[in-house]
DNA sequence: CCTCATTGGTTTCCAACAGATACCAAGTCG
DNA sequence: CGACTTGGTATCTGTTGGAAACCAATGAGG
């Protein structure tokens, strides 16, 4: 089987990587895959998000298949947006990537107090 | 157990995920999680990085511990990357992260022409 | 000897992108 | 009538990323 190069600039898969590699994307899906949220209970929820990154991110989750953007008429328009299938896949990945991060967060932190102090 | 709130913007984990939520990072990461390599021998490899970001990220990485940097005093001198055990650790959730991307690049692209032909 | 190549960077400059702010419609409440 | 809600977009500015030039120190080739 031919693997894609995603060492590759074109590769397919490797520009897939660079949109879901994103501190936006990764904590936008992770607190969808929670629960289904409001565009602004996520501006809420997610500190130090821009309107503009958030829709813009949301746009692109959305174009990738792995949020699902669901208008209800209520007043005011009320907008919805939940994990689909495809995109409930790759949550086990990325949460085990946070879990990594907030279990060796102590040995990053003293890692850096080394490399810091070594280099005055 | 407490649990930091990574979607607080000052929680260290936070900070840490953004870090390794980085296209470059991963790429880089996933490279020295299969052998050790020199600087311009990942720049060859990672196309369309430039030198700027790839020290700059490697020096991140550095800093937190996940990468070794070791001078050899060769003539010109020579400088290996290899993966640290701490960063060995993370290699794991990065690499389901790329094997999902690869697995399901089929559907996603599918769903962008969904996605695109619907907005037209 | 002079030039070009290698190594692994740093510096500079400019384009691209992210973030802050203002604005929008459409309706509800005081 | 204002002020507030919803989920955005438009604009302007500041930070960042990328392209290219430059660096030391040495070896190879003409």
């Amino acid at each position: 089987m031919q693997r894609g190069d995603v060492y590759a600039a074109n590769c397919p898969t490797r520009k897939l990587l660079d949109r879901i590699a994103d501190k936006w994307s990764v904590l936008i899906l992770l607190l969808l895959g929670q629960e289904d949220m409001r565009f602004n209970a996520l501006k809420r929820r997610i500190e130090g998000v821009s309107q503009k990154m958030l829709s813009q991110t949301l746009r692109s989750l959305e174009r990738d298949g792995l949020v699902s953007r669901t208008v209800v008429a209520t007043v005011p328009v009320t907008v919805t947006y939940a994990i689909t299938p495809l995109g409930q896949g790759l949550i086990g990945s990325l949460q085990s990537m946070i879990d990594w991060a907030e279990t060796h967060m102590p040995d990053v932190a003293e890692a850096q107090r080394g490399y810091d102090s070594a280099s005055i």
